[in-house]
DNA sequence: GACTGTGAAGCCATTCACAGCT
DNA sequence: AGCTGTGAATGGCTTCACAGTC
């Protein structure tokens, strides 16, 4: 079997490349070259093909890319090409947020259950979903096959937040804010954490006045 | 002058570590070495001494770091020992969330104005803050002197915002979802596209069952 | 002529391994 | 003995440059 490593950069410039291409094809664009989806998502002509590279030969020599081609191209390999159910720990107002957010839907990602602890918050309606006591969410994972968890609560309560999603069968987990958890090798875990984004900015800010090569690239 | 280039990655990793090392300040913590920070936040121990290794010499060999004066070191760096005046616009789901977000303050970001354009939103109140027209921008941004700005608008909706931030005066930028904007070179831009982090966990269970060794690790 | 696909080169970040200090 | 600080080695991602194709 070939062996293949895919640089996380990549497949995250995949998924900039597939909103891209997915506006073109509403406009009605057929074709499409590395350098136009270069300049469209601001990265270089040769970074496109290469991370294209990664999975296929999806184009034509001395024509480019069908963009409906590659646009499903990518999708397939992002495995958007199915709906995928997704359970969100916490109500407050990220949670509540996060259940509300537009982009979720448009990628295929559905949330099928909205779980908390606070009796104040259980029983809510949110974006037609009535909020679930944490102890709901095994049920509510094995009946949708559920493999995908977000956790939008406060930091000391997100490893124990955790262990029960993955106890419950949840495979990939997405953690906001500082906290590191620790679950077994066979789950990813992602994280969001946006006081670290603004701190890169101050950073900036800071050094620049200071020493001008400290200045930055951003890294995606 | 010394020429020096520190990675992002560091730069976000700083910003772990302070975090960390205000938590084992609060528990009395005196002293800590790289490999007891490197296994509190998920890092090696040489990765732990090459990041500070950038800004200076900040331990005690033999014996290791102080971990208040280093707290404070890294506070420095990251340019958070002043607070910093944010304002926010777009009052959705999404900003009401991040106004509401306690990481925010506890790293001394403080909101200082909320803006949308519709008239709906515009009057309520969110956090003790009044939500304000569009065009209110550059008076909240000169009164405040205002460097941060966050932009939660719908994606269509976010290039001329970063238009506003900018010609008010804003210098750094934090973005959220997939518009990919355009800003003077002196502008510093980051984005979170909570998408992208979900697509990365579909990539993955969809690749780890057909080749495990398309299997990636996390960035930061 | 235009554009893709790709090995090679270049560059950057991480890890190693050890000298240097307490 | 223990731990930091750092040059050297490694590994990985990006860019280059060109052969191959339409």
């Amino acid at each position: 079997m070939k062996v293949m490593r895919v640089p996380e950069a990549t497949v995250s410039r995949l998924s900039i490349y597939s909103r891209f291409l997915e506006r073109l094809d509403k406009l009605g664009v057929i074709t499409v070259s590395s350098g136009e989806i270069a300049k469209g998502v601001g990265v270089s002509p040769a970074q496109v093909r290469k991370d294209l590279a990664y999975f296929g030969e999806f184009g034509t020599r001395g024509v480019g890319y069908n963009v409906k081609d590659l646009s499903h191209y990518i999708l397939k390999i992002l495995g958007l090409t199915q709906q995928w159910p997704v359970v969100l720990v916490g109500a407050g107002n990220l949670g509540t947020a996060l259940c509300a957010y537009r982009g979720f839907k448009d990628r295929g990602f559905n949330i099928v259950g909205v779980f908390d602890n606070d009796l104040l918050k259980i029983g809510k309606r949110i974006q037609e979903l009535e909020v679930l006591p944490i102890e709901k969410v095994p049920q509510v994972v094995a009946e949708n096959n559920v493999r995908l968890g977000i956790i939008a609560v406060p930091q000391s309560a997100t490893q124990e937040v955790a262990d029960v999603l993955v106890k419950s069968g949840v495979e990939a987990l997405l953690t906001f804010g500082p906290a590191v958890i620790h679950v077994p090798d066979n789950v990813i875990v992602r994280n969001v954490d946006l006081s670290i984004k603004l701190e890169i900015l101050t950073f900036n800010l800071g050094f620049r006045e200071l020493q001008p090569s400290y200045w930055l690239e951003p890294k995606v």
